[in-house]
DNA sequence: TACCAGTTGAGAACGACTCTCATTATCTAC
DNA sequence: GTAGATAATGAGAGTCGTTCTCAACTGGTA
C-alpha cells in the first residue's frame, strides 16, 4: 500500500546514498544523478528521483529548499542544522544556530499547530560573492568542479 | 540593461500588486494569475510571471520557498517575519519570532559570510489536519475557497 | 506628431520531476 | 537449488511551473 513499506537497499540505492554521504554540497538530484552514474553507468533517471524520494522519506536524507530556485537540494546530513545561503552563487553551508526552544514553544501556544520542526535559512554573500563584482544575477562561476 | 530599471506601473501590474495585497495566503504564481483575471481578464501568464519578478526585485514584495513541493509562493507583506508551515495541507501562516541578533552575528563572524537576512521556517500541523486522519500524503481538503 | 523605450500576450521552449509499463532482480518458501 | 510472489528498474512519455521569443502595442516625450 504505502511505498517504501519495505524498502531494499538494493546495490542502486547504495550508489545513490553512498554518492549522497560523500557530497557536503547539497546536491540537486540531477546533480546526484551525474555523480551516481561515474558509479553505476547504467541507472536511469527515475531510478534516482524515487531513491531520493524513498531516502528522504525513510529519514536517511533531507530534501532542502534553499530559495535558489527550482530545484530541490539533497542532504544526507539529517541531524538538526540550519543552512547559510549564497543569494549570488547558491552555495549553502551547514551550520548551526541553536534557536532557542523557547522560541519555538511560543508558536505552539499562540497558533494551535503542533510543531514537528524548523529549519532556519541565513541569506548572505559568500566571501567569493563578496570579492567579486556583483551583477546582480546568479554567479556560480567560482563554483567550477575541483576536479 | 537591467531589467526593471525604469518600471512603469502600469494598470496590468497595478491589478497584479493589488491582488498580491489582497491576498493574505501566500498565492502560488498560478493562484495569483486566476484572481488577477477576474478584473483583468485578458491578462497573459507571462505578463503574471513577469510583474511577480518585478516586484521581488523592487522590494514590493517576497518570493517564499516554502518547502510545500513546486511553485514559488509570493508574499506582500515585505516587513520581516517568519513563516509556520502546515506539512500536510501546505497552508503558511506569519509568525515572527523574533530571532535573537546575537545568534546571527555569530554566524558572520564564524563564516565570512556578509548576512543579508533570514528566514525561520517552522514546520508543523495545522488544527484541520490534527483532526483528520492522517493520511501521509498532502491533503488541502480542507483549504477548499471559501465563496 | 513621431519617436522609442518599455510592455504585452500567445505560444513555443525549457527544466525538474512523475508516471507508466514491460522487463528484471530479489526475497521467501519449498 | 527452483518456483512463485513481490519489489525494483530503465526508457520514454507526460505533467507542471516557469521563462523565452517575438511581433504588436502603449505611453511618455521631444
Amino acid at each position: 500500500m504505502s511505498p517504501y513499506a519495505h524498502p531494499r537497499l538494493t546495490p542502486r540505492r547504495r550508489a545513490v546514498l553512498d554518492v549522497l554521504r560523500a557530497s557536503p554540497d547539497h546536491p540537486t538530484a540531477s546533480e546526484v544523478y551525474d555523480r551516481v552514474r561515474e558509479t553505476a553507468p547504467g541507472i536511469g533517471a527515475a531510478t534516482v528521483y524515487r531513491t531520493l524520494g524513498m531516502l528522504v522519506s525513510t529519514g536517511q536524507a533531507l530534501e532542502l529548499n534553499l530559495g535558489d530556485g527550482v530545484s530541490a537540494r539533497y542532504d544526507a546530513n539529517v541531524t538538526r542544522h540550519d543552512h547559510l545561503v549564497c543569494e549570488r552563487c547558491g552555495r549553502a553551508v551547514d551550520v548551526d544556530l541553536g534557536v532557542p526552544a523557547a522560541l519555538v514553544d511560543a508558536v505552539t501556544r499562540t497558533t494551535s499547530f503542533t510543531i514537528t520542526g524548523y529549519d532556519l535559512q541565513v541569506r548572505g554573500l559568500c566571501p567569493h560573492c563578496q570579492a567579486s563584482p556583483g551583477t546582480g544575477h546568479p554567479d556560480p562561476g567560482h563554483l567550477e568542479k575541483e576536479h
